[in-house]
Formats: structure tokens, C-alpha cells, sequence
DNA sequence: GTGGTCTAGACCACC
DNA sequence: GTGGTCTAGACCACG
């Protein structure tokens, strides 16, 4: 299974699952149609309680994400594809918004922040090229 | 007053105190020595609750950045400056780290990443330029 | 085939087979002494859960609208055009009084009901008039 | 208190708390600004589980109806007035469309339908008037 | 005191 | 089997 979760993350498990949901379909490992695992197996396989995965799940649809398949469970959405990509540029925009303007508010000037910039993501890359 | 609270930012008001102070001391705005505002005076000036502003205070004087000085009030402690620029660096850093690796699993590409930071740099800096 | 499911409606697709037998009967496209599809035919055509099927059936059974024919299968009841008639009438009723409850406690005045209801019925059955 | 919940409504109880607060603001009754009840409070005037109304809160959050005031409790956002009244309007609406459709759809003529909605409607707005 | 999250377990309708 | 709703009770951060 693709999903990884971790309890003491501080972002809340239901977050997680929404966010891996999305990111999974915006890549395509989810495609429109496709059934994602029922609440009872997917709260069965990370171990957290099926009230937290519905939870999720009920986010997701509020997103048209998913859509309900009465009695038989839930499905990835027509048009989730483009939806999540959207959500997931807006999602990391903000993020790197957020970290921006405390950086600057923090005194810090252009260009040491670029060359900060540089070397962590020099590391963080790098990371992934040997792993 | 040179604080600004803003109580919907989701980062929690006590929080905001602990850097604002801080980043005040790194950048020599409050020096070594000098009182700061009471709780009361403080609370008032910010309108938020005593509580939050002396949670903010004890957290400061855990951090060796505040010292009591009985029957006056609360002052900038001894060597100060040195540790609120160390400790404002390594906020930054750490905040840039967490950034950088969700990108990072968010499936997002270097190259990509790089023409995001840097139009988003440019925007940021650029309205500390105007204002 | 005459009957259409839709079963993204929310209204349950057992419910939506009851519905349409019960008002082809009333309209007479289904006459008294005429045999229904089986089950296993009728969810094959309308790509619907056997049970599903069965269900309303049986439903429609004890509502005395079908009547099982040994070793032949189900066949519209004697007396149950008027009998679906009268169903059908009092359904939309209570429906309207729903709706008409609704709006009265969402606090819409008669007069502003009245010219909505004035609006929507003209597209609906001019609707009609066009297909 | 302004609110009353019927438990064996059929509609969730969550759901009826959500229009409830909704038509209050809608109206006038709750103004941006003000507190709402806080979970727990009214879910001992409910005598229903805290957990229903926070699902309900959230929801309302989420709909920009009510926003959070930290460490404080819950308070109906500015602008929700507008947004309240439209989506007040929207549902109705909805449910009329509804209502027209399945009638249509029954084989109802329109003149036939519209001396059943003036019936009930008299009916209806009498009892109101009676009250 | 406030809301937010999570667990546990029950009951329901639907397929 | 599926999701949806509800109850009960615990723990957390925040003001």
C-alpha cells in the first residue's frame, strides 16, 4: 500500500490521508473510476481508527474527489485528476508564500535567503538521488 | 509599540510574542539590559490576555532571552543578541527544510521548484521594496 | 425498456424501480395481468444489483401492485391501476406539503413563494414542451 | 433558545443544527460578530453528543458561516449575512426544481399541479396565520 | 473555559 | 459487504 502515516506528525491523520488521497490521484495512481479502499480496510492497514479514515473521506467528497457508489463504496471522481493538481500547486504555492514572508519579516536579506535556499535544496535533492 | 498581533493567523498569539521579541533582540532593537513592557501594560497595548502574554514572557526567560529583575519588572538578558540571532537563523532554516521536503514528496521537480521560488521571491521582496 | 435509473440520484435505486412500476401502472403503459421482467432480466438490463431488484419487487408485492404467477413469475394485480393511481397522488402531495412547510419555516413570505413557484413551473414544463 | 431539533427527522441531526444557524444568520437573528453557543453548551440544550454539534460547527466553518476566535469560542464570520441568504434561497430553490420534476415526471398536468399548490398553500400559510 | 482530534463501539440503509 | 450517523469519553493546545 502506498499510504504512510504518522500519528505524531502534529498534522492531523485525516489531514494526511486527505493530502496522500489527493497527491496520489494527481499523479495518476488513483484514476477516475478506480474504488479507493473501504474505510474499515484502509482504518485496518494504518492501524487508526475508521471514524478518522471516514472522516477523510468525507473531506474528499466535499472536495469532489470522491464520489459515493451506493453500496459498494467510494470512487475517484471525473475530472479529479486536473482538480488535484490544481489543489496541490495551490498547496505548495502557499506554503512557499508563508515561509517567504516570514523570512523576510525575520530580517533576513535576498540574498542570503537565496544562497540558504541553494545549499538546503542542494541537500534535500541530493537525498532523494541517493535513496 | 513595534508588535503586531494578528490573533487570526493561526499561529498561536503567545507565539507570535516569543519571536517578535526575539527577532526585536536579534536585530538590536531591544538591547541588553532594557525593561520590557509589563504583562498588564503589554496585554493592553495588544489587547490579548494577560495569561497569553505571561506565557509568552515565561517561555522567553526558559530561553535565557528575558531575566526577572525583582520588584522592576522583566529585562533583556546578558548575551542575548548572540542566541536570538542563532535561534532566529535556526527558525528559519528548519522552516525551509520542512518546505523543501514536502515539495520534494509532493512529487514537484527541482527545475520546477526553482522557477516557483524564484517568482515568488521576487513578488515578496519586491512589495518590501514599494512599501 | 421504459424504465431510466439513476443511480447517482440520492434517491435509492429500489426506491426509483418501485416508483416507476407503481406510476406506469397508474398511467396504464402497464396493464393488470401483464407480466413484469424477471429479476434476473430487469437487473441485467438496468445494470443493477439483483437484490436490488428483488427488493422492489417484493415491496411492490406487499403495496399488492404485483402478484406472483406459480412457475411463471410476477403480473400486474387486478385493481392496482387505481390503486396506483391513489399512491401516486398521495405522494406528490405529501411532497408538496414538505416543501411547502420548508419554505414557510425558512421564512419566505407567501407572495415571493408563489412568483418562484410561478418561475420554475414555467421551465419545467416548457422544458417538457421542447423535448 | 431559537433552536429546535427533531432527532427522528429523517434529515441528520447535524444537518438540521447547519440550516438552523444558516437561516438565523440569514435573518438577521445571529449577527456577524456575534458568539454562537459553544459545542458544549449546546449540546446539553440539544441533549445531543458534543460531537454532532462540533461536526456541525465544522461545517459551517468550512462554508465561511462561522470562523474561530482562538482559546474563545466560535463567532459568525462577516459577510455570512449575504452568503446565508443566498444559500437559503439556493435550497429552496433546489427543492422546488425537485418537487416540479418528480411531478412532471408523474404525469401530472401543470393545471391540475397548479390548483394543488394553491390548495396547499392556502393551507399551509393559514396555519401559520392561525398560530 | 474554548475548539480540535482521536478512539471505541453501536445502529442504520443500501447493494 | 459498503458508507453514514450518533454516542461516549479521552487528551491536547490555546486564552
Amino acid at each position: 500500500m502506498w499510504m504512510r502515516i504518522d500519528p505524531s506528525d502534529g498534522v492531523p491523520i485525516y489531514d494526511q490521508i486527505v493530502r496522500q488521497v489527493t497527491f496520489a490521484v494527481a499523479d495518476g495512481l488513483l484514476r477516475p473510476g478506480e474504488l479507493v479502499p473501504s474505510v474499515r480496510e484502509l482504518s485496518r492497514q494504518l492501524t487508526v481508527n475508521p471514524n478518522t479514515v471516514a472522516r477523510a473521506y468525507r473531506q474528499l467528497q466535499d472536495e469532489q474527489v470522491l464520489r459515493p457508489v451506493r453500496g459498494t463504496g467510494l470512487a475517484v471522481a471525473q475530472g479529479a485528476a486536473a482538480r488535484c493538481r490544481k489543489k496541490r500547486a495551490a498547496l505548495i504555492r502557499q506554503r512557499l508564500q508563508q515561509f517567504l514572508n516570514e523570512a523576510r519579516r525575520s530580517g533576513l536579506e535576498k540574498s542570503e535567503l537565496s544562497s540558504w535556499i541553494e545549499t538546503e535544496m542542494a541537500r534535500v535533492y541530493n537525498a532523494e538521488a541517493k535513496k
